[in-house]
DNA sequence: TGCATCATGTAATCAGTTACATGATTTT
DNA sequence: AAAATCATGTAACTGATTACATGATGCA
């Protein structure tokens, strides 16, 4: 289980609330590791009665008043340890492959739509990381030498192009396959 | 939630019984949907009264007996209606993701032998995909004409190992990035 | 007035994992 | 005699999702 850890990571790279890091979930962070609002204050709430995290109120002007969040002591050696020990990789679930060999005993020209439908999902959001690298990593580093979290934050983002450049290819293959048992073919 | 329609393609590729089941998605289906024999029984037989599936005690000489399950037609009814339903992309879990991020905040060249164990197991994947589709699907189809079943597979197939591809070069992309941060450097 | 955003939570349900359990046969 | 394979299951726990709930502020 690594939602605790990508909470340690994402409240290193900055602080801020359950609120605040259900947002990052949405976008960042959540390309990698997706979590609900839910989870996340739940989760919250045990890493703060294990003292992984500290808490700090903040009132706002204008807004509802917020807990603040930010990694204890504690939290940064359990961060540590997990970064060295081996973690299986992740189980893989493709919807998508289950539909395609499921294809073969309906209508396979009728899932056409449904994978221009994913091969669009994955375009976007092609165009949106390569949006987020020009942005971020454009330019030359603002100072000499090399800047850890900034590298690493890179690198990551490059294997989400490289994820959605191998899936819109892949789903071109699909596309060429299915047409070959389309009926008006 | 796709199990249940995993389990029904692979019981209209082959029928059998659940421990069977529980053997395929140690291989073959089981790279794009995973199941533990404790999930696959349990789902059987909401599926066997929901009458999705058929049963069939089957005698084993120098075995015990077995239960064989073959989808019935409502079955095939649920597959052919989740097929043309808008199903989201699986959420991601890499969580070597969040650990490369997480590197920035300890020491990233400690992650330097959990990556290269991680780039082993997709080069063997891989290798193991790439058999597996010189032995299936290396010789012309024994017949003319398409055959869906075999070429969707087939293209199934070629996801996976471009997916492995994608991801030995990404994690040599990782690597060469951790190697600026070697302490030795 | 109504809708969106900010902010935090509870409750119920569903899915997935781990541990435990049994018993036959086959192989080493 | 012990270990591996075939075959089926139950029970307990953990994690994830969905629905429900509240209440303030700001904008159209």
């Amino acid at each position: 289980m690594a939602l605790e850890h990508a909470i340690l990571v994402s409240l290193l790279e900055k602080p801020g609330s359950g609120y605040e890091l259900a947002r990052r979930f949405e976008r960042s962070i959540g390309y990698f590791w997706t979590a609900t609002h839910q989870q996340i204050y739940r989760v919250l709430k045990r890493m703060e009665s294990d003292g992984w995290v500290d808490v700090r109120d903040v009132a706002q002007y204008g807004r509802p008043d917020k807990k603040e969040y930010s990694v204890a002591d504690p939290g940064r050696a359990a961060l540590a340890a997990w970064l060295t020990e081996a973690t299986e990789p992740e189980s893989v679930r493709h919807d998508l492959a289950v539909k395609i060999r499921g294809a073969a005993f309906g209508d396979p020209a009728a899932l056409i739509s449904e994978v221009e439908r994913h091969r669009q999902a994955h375009t976007d959001r092609l165009a949106h990381y390569l949006a987020g690298e020009a942005r971020d990593f454009g330019d030359p580093p603002p100072h000499g030498g090399p800047d850890a979290e900034r590298e690493l934050q890179h690198v990551v983002l490059r294997g989400g192009i490289a994820y959605e450049r191998m899936m819109i290819a892949w789903l071109d293959d699909v596309l060429a396959t299915l047409a070959h048992f389309d009926t008006d073919h």
